[in-house]
DNA sequence: TAAAAATACTCCATAGGTATTTTAT
DNA sequence: ATAAAATACCTATGGAGTATTTTTA
């Protein structure tokens, strides 16, 4: 292909071609139809002609006939001209983010809670646009916020680092946390426990590199008079493997609330009396990303949380 | 597809886009290798966007960037230039005779005869010329060659057929007659035989209608004194109907010398002595018809016949 | 002879060139 | 500070209009 002496050739040209096989090769019907004069119209397909060294015209009877060329040419222009088309149309719908790609960033979190219902909302709205899931930890987030690598992220973020990275951000909800226990624990039938009743009780925690939230709840143990016994043992993060070791008799693990939304046989579920601390699940974004597909899936969020 | 919207885009636009996109986004590399400055380019480029109203690259940062409507763009006009690009190259091979289709008039003395040697050498030069064979009298030829149905036709015309008809021509063979006698007749051990040892032998003509060469024949037998047994009953034109009457004893069948390609078992072929007259095959076609392909094929058919 | 396309000319819109300013790293 | 793109302005190619001629059925 020699983008060169293709850029030469008029797309007007073409179209008016087009529209003369369009109206049985009457070029005075065809003039009428786009506008013009004949003349002008006869000299654009000369100049065609000339251009492409093709007759596509039988000029030698009336009604003027395609020639073998001049149909051939036709029947593939067509093919052509419906292609611009579709690049055009596709270009704008993705332009408006009806038509493309968003990458999101999560966290299990994040996956056994709220994103369920943003997915479902956004892809309802929005089917043509390819929403890739990546799991990530909210430094990672940060990171690839920052780098162009994801278009919005959701996760509990530490509010300074998203102060350092210049990200914007939106508050989508808040998580307590809760006490899971074995089922045939003492606290089993209870709804609510002190906090310091886990004082006498070993305790496991995700590991703290996953889940950087947990500092702010040993704080809270110092507070309320104890410093708690932590299970060492385990440096999990799945929170199917915290439950199993919960089941096992191993401790007592302390996670998010999400975990309501997961049923696990041989553990039971107790709140925390005397703990107001929340977890702050948000979606952030880069404001330097104008892309209409971040915006219309903040929309889409925006209304899923009010 | 809105031709007239679409009629107002220009192609050298968009190649200049593809060009920026191929330099790397490098809009003045792009205009070096396109030999324009660079500010026109930019102007080219702003026109673009605003008509299709697309943000095609995100200025911003440097490098530019294209955005993501301008990836979509970039790739779905890409096929349209190629696409474009095959159209022009199809029709030009169209003209030069290089593609497209040939319609050729045949009887079945050329099918049994000279056909396969020309088809074959003109597929070999014109593979992706599409041949179509009818099966015509040279009557329906000569009509469907003035009626621009038929390309070329092979046949024994009447010269003052192709007189009346404005056809031009070229005589491709003469054949001689044969006559085809039972294996079990007295000839049958014989090279030649006498045109007057025909006289008291029933003979079996093909259809006048499909032959009128035969009057030719009729005419010769009269000059040579006798007048010619006709066996009656049967009208038939296929050859190997005619081989069949003989097989089974039914009479002696005159027929072209081509009857020399086929095998048929009960029969024998004898050459007439003193039997001058000969068939002319011809090529004809209409001097209007300035299609390329019928150019090519007269030629191949003059090579393979000298 | 009549309808349709081609030719001859004039005008003007827009692509391209040159000089300069603005922008992003 | 520098490389690259954008802006401003000028020139000229070529597309469109008007009037007319040529062609074909």
């Amino acid at each position: 292909m020699d983008l060169q002496s293709l850029s030469h050739l008029e797309l007007r040209q073409i179209c008016y071609f087009l529209t003369i096989v369009a109206t049985e090769n009457s070029f005075s019907r065809a003039a009428e139809r786009l506008h013009i004069e004949q003349p002008p119209l006869s000299q654009r397909i000369r100049a065609l002609e000339k251009r492409l060294d093709l007759q596509l015209f039988d000029r030698r009877r009336r009604p003027l006939q395609l020639t073998a060329a001049g149909r051939i040419f036709h029947t593939e222009v067509e093919k052509a001209i419906a292609q611009l088309d579709r690049a055009i149309i596709q270009a704008q719908r993705t332009e408006q983010g009806e038509l493309g790609c968003l990458s999101v960033g999560i966290a299990s979190s994040i996956a056994n809670g709220i994103l369920p219902q943003l997915i479902r909302a956004f892809c309802d709205r929005y089917p043509q646009v390819e929403i890739e899931l990546r799991e990530l930890t909210a430094e990672q987030q940060c990171q690839a916020l920052s780098d162009r690598q994801l278009d919005v992220g959701l996760e509990v973020f530490s509010p300074s680092r998203l102060q350092t990275s210049g990200l914007e951000h939106q508050c989508l909800a808040q998580e307590s946390l809760l006490a899971v226990v074995p089922a045939t624990h003492r606290f089993a039938h209870k709804q609510q426990i002190p906090l310091q009743s886990l004082a006498a009780e070993p305790l496991i925690l995700p590991s703290p590199e996953a889940f950087p939230f947990y500092g702010a709840f040993l704080e809270e143990c110092v507070k309320a008079g104890f410093q708690p016994q932590l299970v060492q043992q385990t440096r999990a993060t799945w929170m199917l493997t915290l439950l199993s070791l919960v089941a096992a008799g191993v401790g007592v693990a302390i996670l998010p609330s999400n975990v309501l939304n997961v049923q696990r046989t041989g553990v039971v579920c107790c709140e925390i009396q005397d703990l107001s601390l929340k977890r702050q699940i948000s979606m952030a974004w880069h404001p330097d990303n104008t892309s209409q597909t971040l915006g219309n899936f903040r929309q889409v969020v925006r209304q899923q949380v009010t």
